[in-house]
DNA sequence: CCGGAGGTTAATTATTGGTTAAGTTGCAGC
DNA sequence: GCTGCAACTTAACCAATAATTAACCTCCGG
């Protein structure tokens, strides 16, 4: 990655706004954050960013007209916009897409989710649409198609195995704790026994190989670079 | 863990103030309580807290008015904030989060999910502190990643033995007591034996040579710089 | 040489992770 | 709607290894 991307984050939240700033961040993007529609058009002229995260529940001028602004500007013409919304519904998807929108996710945010949508996104716009997002070694990890391959062996890979993979390789040699893996593939609120992430982090050595995946005892477990 | 998260708790209901006290105590966190808003901010003064868990619905003054309160004040200024709703009321926490509350947890309390909730908020405000890695000679320990090199040669490092050389190796030629050392490493509250520290200390020496690591009698042990 | 401080070693105990198998759950295909 | 399978979770048990203790040793200054 020559140059990190920049990426402009709009939500009249705080929590939100710090929650999703910090899941970005620790990827490497370059961020800044606006609370309103107007703030974030001021912003936008001077950072110039590549992709735009729009809340579309906003008081005063709501997601949808600032995508619509956003359009105009010569500055963002060309950005990225991706909208959060707080249910999945399909009019309004359809109109977001109307309004220049490029892709939609979910609340509840799942960070890994975020982050692999924007990366795919920014591949899409860089030309390199369709391969190989994650490669560490001889994996390959596509996180578009939800596929793993080794040696250009393909993989089947349930989801949640996937996600796991895709966090600790994300970042290899990072020990992440069982708490963060938690955080981050099953989410804050959900609450699974102690056993859980094992028997995962079983299923994957047993597809990877066990060379691949390691344990620091006391702490948590790493992907191997 | 170096020092429990401050929790100051307050509701107006006794039998849930019990509950949940009950549930963070289980978790390690130490525990304030006070049954109303006032009781609350004079606690808050002393006592100091982390995190503040705050009823909305409270007589007088109600959660709302507390947590300006509390953002007012310096001790509590950047305590993390976190609401009680009956409801999941989306209105209700949107003006809460504007109050500069942190996070929403719905009744009825899931004393799993509350946890979990409080300790995600503290690692996310504790986690962007500095954790770069910490080099001293020809020796690298590397907090993220929990390795350590010498001459980029790694070792396998246990998490107490971990801790102890990073305590040591953070300011090099200070001599730490033995007093000091069990306080940061062990926590003020386990006690052991008095040879225990000795035997990692031995550890530590057979692994990074025993140049590293000087003994003051009657005082304590120190990196060489 | 004696006492106190730390060093060494081995044995014991506690903690943590691994493994397996047996439930649950959710969803595709009928 | 059923049925059946795959994904996911849980529980029970086992294995590894880290942490602690205890017993004994050594060194060094009086």
């Amino acid at each position: 990655m020559a140059q990190p991307a920049r990426i402009l984050l709009v939500d009249d939240e705080p929590s939100i706004l710090d929650f999703v700033s910090y899941n970005l961040e620790q990827e490497g993007f370059k961020l800044q954050t606006a609370s309103n529609g107007r703030e974030a058009l001021e912003l936008a002229k001077k950072f110039r960013p590549d992709v735009v995260v729009l809340d579309l529940m906003m008081p005063e001028m709501d997601g949808m007209e600032t995508c619509e602004a956003l359009r105009q500007l010569p500055e963002t013409r060309n950005a990225l916009i991706v909208f959060l919304t707080a249910r999945n519904e399909d009019s309004i998807q359809v109109a977001g897409l109307d309004a220049g929108a490029d892709d939609y996710i979910a609340k509840p945010i799942k960070p890994k989710i975020l982050v692999s949508r924007i990366h795919a996104l920014l591949r899409r716009k860089t030309g390199h649409s369709g391969k190989s997002p994650v490669v560490v070694g001889n994996m390959t990890i596509d996180t578009e198609q939800y596929r793993v391959s080794i040696d250009n062996q393909p993989l089947e890979m349930p989801r949640k195995e996937f996600e796991l993979l895709l966090l600790l390789a994300s970042k290899p040699g990072k020990v992440f704790t069982r708490e963060a893996i938690l955080d981050a593939v099953w989410g804050t609120d959900v609450v699974v026994g102690g056993r859980t992430i094992d028997v995962h982090i079983r299923k994957l050595r047993e597809k990877i190989g066990d060379s691949k995946i390691g344990t620091i005892k006391g702490v948590g477990y790493k992907f191997e670079g």
